[in-house]
DNA sequence: ATGAACCTTCCAGTGCACGGGAAGGTCAAG
DNA sequence: CTTGACCTTCCCGTGCACTGGAAGGTTCAT
């Protein structure tokens, strides 16, 4: 499939694609005579990969460690169990953060529903946050 | 309180206090004769405000935008509860993308943890991604 | 064979959240 | 009265993850 079609169908764009191939996250792909880029299927699974680490809160390069780590497969296994616990741990602390915040965001929403109308007259401080 | 004492404070730097003035989430605070930052007590709990708000992934533009809305306290009680419900609703989806994201990498981890020393030998490919 | 819709490389710019460092003013201690 | 630590503004640089646009080649339908 070319560039276009893989962006299509995987959600992003072109340029996207280049800046990934660029970055070490997508392999090179066959060219075709022409010079156009050919992607095989497993490009989709791969993107899918990169979007659902993305969507977390993962940098490209500690995404691209893992795939790099998948791909050469060259690396001892003792550190790709370390790679894998140091991304459980960031992954960990990153919930325990959101977390919290969701718990005094929370309640500050609620709060904020609880109120009567009356009690936030118009020309008075808000005092909801 | 000084500009220097406040960072020291709140863990943070001159750099990043001038730039929130700048960024309008802090308010100007008023000046010594000589023109130095003079802040009051409360600038440290703003300060832990966003420094919450940061920590949990709220980017500069969202914390600025409840803290106006408490600074004017003018903004309809409406707006306070829709503004914190979709925060919360963005920190929802966030949690969410964030526990299936935890769940592929502690299968991953399991797996290589399980895995047999002897079934990772060299020269071949490692499985555990 | 021509036009639209693709594709190529390359270079530059964007938005975020700062950080570095220059050039100069201020203040307390010795 | 000088030294050093602070403060001021101003402007440029950084890292991340793209995004825009120029200049040109390819493919395909009409």
């Amino acid at each position: 499939m070319r560039i276009g079609e893989l962006a299509e169908a995987t959600g992003t764009t072109t340029k996207t694609l280049r800046f990934y191939e660029a970055s070490g996250l997508l392999p090179p792909p066959t060219r075709t005579p022409a010079g156009y880029r050919d992607y095989s299927d497993d490009a989709t699974a791969r993107l899918d990969f990169i979007r659902r680490g993305r969507a977390a809160g993962l940098t490209l390069a500690q995404i691209r460690d893992i795939l790099t780590v998948r791909d050469t497969g060259r690396a001892p296994c003792g550190h790709v169990r370390q790679l894998l616990a140091e991304q459980l741990d960031a992954i960990d602390a990153q919930l325990a953060e959101l977390h919290a915040l969701r718990a005094t965001v929370a309640q500050l929403h609620d709060s904020a529903a609880n109120a009567e109308p009356d009690t936030c007259p118009p020309a008075q401080v808000c005092r909801y946050l």
